[in-house]
DNA sequence: CAGAGCGGAGAACGAGCGTTCTCCCTCGAT
DNA sequence: ATCGAGGGAGAACGCTCGTTCTCCGCTCTG
């Protein structure tokens, strides 16, 4: 059965999102890749010229998802005040999965940092990017110092980010928030 | 040119620090590890019976060096709010070193956390250990409630530990130590 | 001095990796 | 009906890995 280059191509990046954010990016193996998404290794090659531009384009489908979810998350609040804590809710969201294994950026910084200069840089731009946004938020809200409080909120964020990974819980979630509200309290304008 | 057991121990175990350290643990070759400390293959396999072993011994390591240093800056600390203080200076003496490259638990735990139990343990115990200092010092410090004040600056250390590797900044930890005081002063009685 | 045992250097082994190649079947155009 | 392009399955290639084995020279005991 024969499908369009489109089509192949999400099922590609389907089968390898979810085998490299499980087991990581090393460990995982084009075959494995091609046995889950039941495309043949020529047509893979063909597709993604290598595994390094296919981890590329991993870690790129997982940057727009993550901006969609908070996005999603960020548009249903009302206030500036919980338009910023709607980040936190969407973390909790998230660490809710039960596949939840921490930041992919993270762990493939880990995995590649030093040795894939593309990998640092795709990590790299994507906390920059959530910093833009945050950063946003607390302008709206009416900060007197945008870019430091975004700066306090990101430390929370990734934080509850690594910690909720390693112990299993998604409480961090939950304590994130809270430390969030009472810097708010302290640095938002009443 | 031979050793005794417990050099050699030494040695093999500051090699494999070093180089699991810098490029992570799957990317680094026993053979690598050899060459590095300049002892046989067969006494390596002598001296650790495997390279998960090795792998536990260089966690283990990892974890008493850190916290003999952050006793020493809690410790040259006097007042117990400064001494709350104190575990963020420590981070920032820490990020400034040239070869810093994040938290060696986060890192192995997203490399080899699915796969190893061990690892997985590891890095909880290691975080678990921190958290109950962290509470030593906050209910030293009279608050109200020591651990979830300490979660709080869980929270701010972690996130400040992962983005300092991935911006090469050590500035986080300046912006991590201001949050906490923020903290600290809507959470302990002045 | 003879012989036994230990350690060093590195070859060897079986497995798995990323990538390419071969073979064969299918299918549409002439 | 015939030819040819293209894709599927998977063998093959060259490499690296973790681990074991072989060989050889040294040293210590009688």
């Amino acid at each position: 059965m024969t499908v369009d280059t489109a089509t192949a191509q999400r099922q590609v990046l389907e089968a390898a999102d979810a085998l490299f954010y499980e087991r990581g990016v090393q460990a995982v193996g084009m075959d494995a890749i091609r046995t889950a998404s039941g495309v043949s290794l020529k047509r893979l090659y063909q597709l993604f010229s290598s595994k390094d531009e296919l981890i590329e384009a991993y870690l790129k489908h997982r940057d727009e998802l993550w901006n969609t979810m908070l996005a999603e998350h960020v548009d249903a609040a009302g206030e500036p005040r919980e338009r910023i804590l709607a980040a936190f809710d969407f973390l909790n969201d998230w660490f809710q999965q039960p596949d939840y294994r921490g930041c992919a950026f993270i762990n493939s910084f880990g995995e590649l940092g030093t040795v894939s200069p593309r990998v640092a840089e795709l990590a790299n731009e994507h906390k920059a990017d959530f910093q833009r946004r945050l950063t946003e938020l607390t302008e709206a809200a009416g900060a007197p110092d945008p870019a430091r409080l975004a700066e306090y909120l990101i430390l929370l964020s990734e934080g509850a980010i690594t910690r909720s990974a390693i112990s299993r819980s998604a409480e961090p979630a939950e304590r994130a928030r809270e430390a969030a509200g009472l810097l708010l309290d302290a640095l938002l304008p009443s």
